[in-house]
DNA sequence: TTACAATATGTCAGTTATGACATATACTGC
DNA sequence: GCAGTATATGTCATAACTGACATATTGTAA
């Protein structure tokens, strides 16, 4: 099974913890999912916090309603380093990205 | 000034901290280009630690010696997402990444 | 139900990151 | 000085990511 396929059912419903040992992940690769996700989660949380919706924050992050979509999907062809500067654009601090990834 | 130059420069002898004000980064654009700096100076920590060279880790994550030497240099064509799959690589932990980026 | 807003999913052309390679520079011991 | 090893820098074809768009699905209020 390739890694494309393997992150896409990763984040379908099979919650974090189990997600390893269904797909025979190595550590590290669950390791790297399992940051992604919390980023996804984090994204959303934030986004509907401050009431925005994926149109409005794609517009403010310069980038379209279908690829925050994926952000918070969890979609693999998502990079982390979009997802950072995302949760930065959204006010949040270096100090809260390291413990949401922790 | 493009970011291509901004972050290349960012890395060059300005400590971060000076970094910001000096080149005109936003906080978000700062706060980015010094989680990738830690990161950056992380790897290069493990892996001396660990007594590996440049070219024995690439072979480890599958990369090649000149990559590595970028990732150490912070340079701004290496993604986040590279830096933290290869840091997983050398053992590190989600917590110590999350340390490391705080 | 219907109508509308929000979100999800698929595709694709343009952009950026990547490994590989060549080559230059730095570092070490002789 | 010289050789040998490690690291740095530049370039390039290929791979991966990106925004944009179309369209499907879900949610929600009347």
């Amino acid at each position: 099974m390739d890694k494309r396929k393997k992150e896409k059912l990763a984040k379908k419903g099979w919650k974090v913890g189990s997600v390893a040992e269904f797909l025979d992940l190595s550590a590290e690769e669950s390791a790297y999912i399992e940051m992604k996700l919390a980023l996804s989660e984090k994204l959303r949380e934030r986004r509907r916090r401050k009431k925005l919706t994926q149109a409005e924050l794609a517009k403010a992050i310069e980038s379209s309603q279908s690829r925050v979509a994926k952000m918070e999907a969890g979609d693999p062809t998502v990079s982390i380093d979009l997802l950072v500067k995302s949760l930065l654009a959204l006010g949040m601090s270096k100090k809260e990205l390291g413990r949401t990834i922790s």
